[in-house]
DNA sequence: CTCGATTTTTAGTCGAGTCTAAAACCGAGT
DNA sequence: ACTCGGTTTTAGACTCGACTAAAAATCGAG
């Protein structure tokens, strides 16, 4: 139905949807790095197919067909990490790469034994909540790691998922989901923090912080 | 680095190879389903590649990356097929269509990973060799189940594996690889047969008995 | 050894998806 | 209200992989 290079544009609409905005053609552009007159042709084309609304000069949104081919998308993506995690004990920082790929490939009924043979996880490894069956996105509440206190405990919910080596440094740190933080000292100048976590002491910079949220 | 179309290209050179041919430009359009001025172009770009050597009007043959590269892509597809069936439980006739899709995106480590989990299987669900790490094929010697006489016991070693259909039939009947069947009855005309199997009796016709090989 | 049938290759087209360069448009500031 | 800068779209081209129709080469039968 829809081709692999029009689920990439999904995918990526979606994304920047799930920001607040409305996107346009540079911000899909600039997130697949492609140029923005491909960007302008396959507006056209899933405008075309229905999957989004298009106004020249005025950015598309999802229509609800497209959401939902996203949400699915997103499903496979998030149980295919899972499975590449829990069950093929794959490092969590290379397995985003890998589902980018067999998201495309993998049929519905390999998904739900993943799903199955899982015990219908929650979240992908990195945090982010899995699309239901039905096309749901569970809501997760959080809130950066940058914004807990000095002295306040939290528990890490999700981590930015989409760069290899921050990831294999946050696992090296025990910044995984459901890891327990306590906040030792932080620097407002320029955002680091001094953290507990399993029992030892850890330094993350403004930046690793930023990638980081705990449940609210 | 080949494209997925000219990976399928090279499984089905391979796959006539197998059959003691060196391959025309009809015979493998025909496999694939294709036109034969397609395959003329394909059979250039894969010389140009060094992936088959090609003569106008005289076929081609693989060469040593040619044939490496489908080895590699047997893999993948049997390790698949096994993952499939043994580890998500999915049934022996559809694991070969959605294989087909997966040997084009699957990595190399997921791929090592399924057959250590699955201990290093030796064939795919229908009995095929699974090419080894080092790209050799083992062999297996086999001989058609309509060579079987009268009386004489043998072992299911492999079926054909591209017919659905005829996959679910057998599957009923028991005329699974390592299946043991006792020749009760064979009629020449046609070849089909009455067999004993799992301590009953069935009776293939002479299509279904072609597409069942027996250990030699 | 030639003629006709078959197979293969060439020639020309098409669609998807990409690019660059140029034109068109929008919006902010004067 | 106009102009300037940035964004978006158009125009034109390219690659890959497919097609059909026509030309060319090969093969087989007489």
């Amino acid at each position: 139905m829809a081709s692999q290079a029009m689920e990439d544009y999904l995918l990526a609409i979606y994304r920047l949807e799930d920001l607040g905005r409305r996107p346009g053609t540079g911000e899909v552009a600039q997130e697949l790095g492609v140029s923005a007159a491909s960007t302008t042709a396959m507006f056209k084309r899933l405008a075309q197919e229905g999957l989004v609304s298009y106004r020249e000069y005025g950015g598309v949104s999802l229509s609800e067909r497209g959401r939902a081919l996203a949400l699915g998308l997103i499903r496979r993506h998030r149980l295919a990490e899972r499975f590449l995690t829990d069950l093929l004990d794959l490092p969590w920082e290379g397995v985003h790469e890998i589902a980018d790929r067999l998201e495309h490939a993998l049929p519905p009924e390999v998904i739900e034994r993943f799903a199955g043979l899982l015990g219908e996880p929650r979240t992908c490894p990195h945090g982010h909540p899995i699309p239901t069956r039905d096309g749901r996105l569970p809501y997760i509440e959080v809130r950066p790691l940058g914004s807990v206190e000095v002295g306040e405990t939290a528990v890490v919910a999700l981590v930015e998922e989409r760069d290899a080596a921050l990831l294999r440094h946050l696992g090296e740190l025990g910044l995984k989901p459901g890891a327990r933080v306590r906040v030792v000292e932080r620097e407002p100048f320029d955002g680091s923090m001094r953290l507990e976590c399993d029992g030892r002491e850890i330094l993350v910079s403004g930046r690793v912080a930023g990638a980081v949220a705990v449940h609210a």
